[in-house]
DNA sequence: CTAAATGCAAAGCATTTGCAAATAT
DNA sequence: ATATTTGCAAATGCTTTGCATTTAG
């Protein structure tokens, strides 16, 4: 995956500083604005946070960085992909995507409730395996 | 539904400020907490914001008070009730509480992800009827 | 060369804390 | 009578903004 180009494509300017985000966000899956600065700071020991909040802004109104919104923890960032859930662990706080046959629930809530559904926010909560 | 008793039960104490809380999520479903304070100065006019944070906190780890987190949204607030599902409309902002039979969609995380689960926060978001 | 991005410091909000006065039990 | 709660003010913490400097294209 080219980030420099995907970033291009959305008007923005391939900065080391963004590259990175991107590439930290693409090995690491989900992470809230302190996780991402405390490793941002490893390859960039002057960076501010104030560059991390506008960058996190400006790409998640581009669409290509999604917020997670988990119980009981920080929000989260993620890159954009297909729709999909999350479940977290309360012991860890680890957090992995998953992917879950939501068509029967979209179907029975539109239902009850005459909703025209376009968007699903499933977060599950439990122990994964590790922790057991 | 005696109030102030639910309070006592938990050790708190059933002040006029809190019963008013009470009242108010109970007739309003979901707020965040500066729709609580609006609501709330109307009765309580010196009423101040840190006693609403306060109570909310206390209730909260009390457990008969509960956090919702919603995409794009602050954070509402609503009285404990039996598991349940919501549903936000994008266009008016509203939230209502919706009863989806989760169970398949449980069972299949499990079989997927070996995590023992036992928590679900589904917030599925569209337009409601009203907005249509 | 130019527009956009960075980093710093200051400003702006949201939330929490400490404490004296008031209140529920 | 006593421990808890309230309301205020101050403190803390998180996020945004403004601006001079740097950098990508």
């Amino acid at each position: 995956m080219d980030y420099a180009l995907t970033l291009k494509k959305h008007n923005l300017k391939a900065t080391p500083q963004r590259l990175k985000i991107v590439d930290i966000l693409y090995k690491n899956g989900h992470l809230n604005i302190d996780q991402l600065y405390e490793l941002l700071l490893k390859k960039f020991p002057s960076l501010s946070l104030a560059t991390i909040y506008k960058n996190i802004n400006t790409m998640c109104k581009k669409l290509f960085l999604q917020e997670v919104k988990i119980p009981h923890q920080k929000n989260v960032y993620e890159l954009s992909k297909n729709e999909h859930s999350h479940l977290v662990c309360s012991k860890c706080s680890s957090i992995i995507d998953i992917d879950l046959d939501t068509s029967k629930i979209l179907a029975q809530a539109k239902s009850i409730s005459n909703y025209k559904l376009y968007e699903s926010s499933i977060v599950l909560s439990g122990i994964c395996p590790k922790c057991t």
